[in-house]
DNA sequence: TTTTTATATGAAAATATTGTCATATATTTG
DNA sequence: CAAATATATGACAATATTTTCATATAAAAA
């Protein structure tokens, strides 16, 4: 490798976080869990199974994965924990990844 | 779970490939060479790992990774390979990520 | 034609993610 | 309080991703 010219350095640390957001939504159900709290403001984890046709326990390792990440927050009503979107940004994400596939 | 009342289920297969696209990206490198490419119209396998100040081997892994999935497109020019954007909305995406981190 | 430069490749180790299962906890209801 | 419902948790297996290292291939230069 030629170093006689030095290049200034892109520093990776500046693409961590965009690649920590991007991995916490990269996965069908999580990108279909936030497609579903855009669409309905709250919804509690039976309610995101059922849609989801899946198992409570995948769903609300799923969930509570968002949650720490800062992409849910979730807030107890009685018996149900009703989950709903906190990085609102998050869907001009989806939107934008629809954009690139319809082009495969 | 209660099934009495009969959900319309969510395809997960509908985010498929959405979720296939953003972890093709969802990585500090990937990241930092789709960047790369979008203000360099291309650049060979030598200059990306001297921008990067990264390993060759680990650049190529993953620039072939990116290729492999659509994204970067190569051709050789003599002794060179140049890469570059296939996928060129993907850009957009890096856009709206920036867009979504910056509110954390 | 030997050497150098540029890039790819493949195996293997290190690490991270995903899914499953059993069970725990909290709330409501009878 | 006991039973039922809703959700979380933790360990573990299965799987996938990331990195490294050694080496292969291809083109250019000496």
């Amino acid at each position: 490798m030629c170093w006689s010219v030095m290049v200034q350095a892109i520093n990776l640390e500046k693409f961590e976080k965009a690649a920590f957001i991007l991995k916490t939504v990269a996965h069908p159900m999580r990108l279909a869990i936030v497609e579903l709290l855009n669409a309905n403001e709250s919804l509690s984890v039976n309610e995101i199974c059922e849609k989801l046709n899946s198992e409570q326990s995948l769903v609300s390792h799923h969930l509570i994965n968002m949650k720490l990440k800062g992409i849910l927050q979730s807030s107890r009503v009685g018996q149900f924990i009703n989950y709903s979107l906190k990085l609102k940004e998050i869907n001009n994400l989806l939107d934008c990844v629809e954009n690139c596939t319809c082009h495969f």
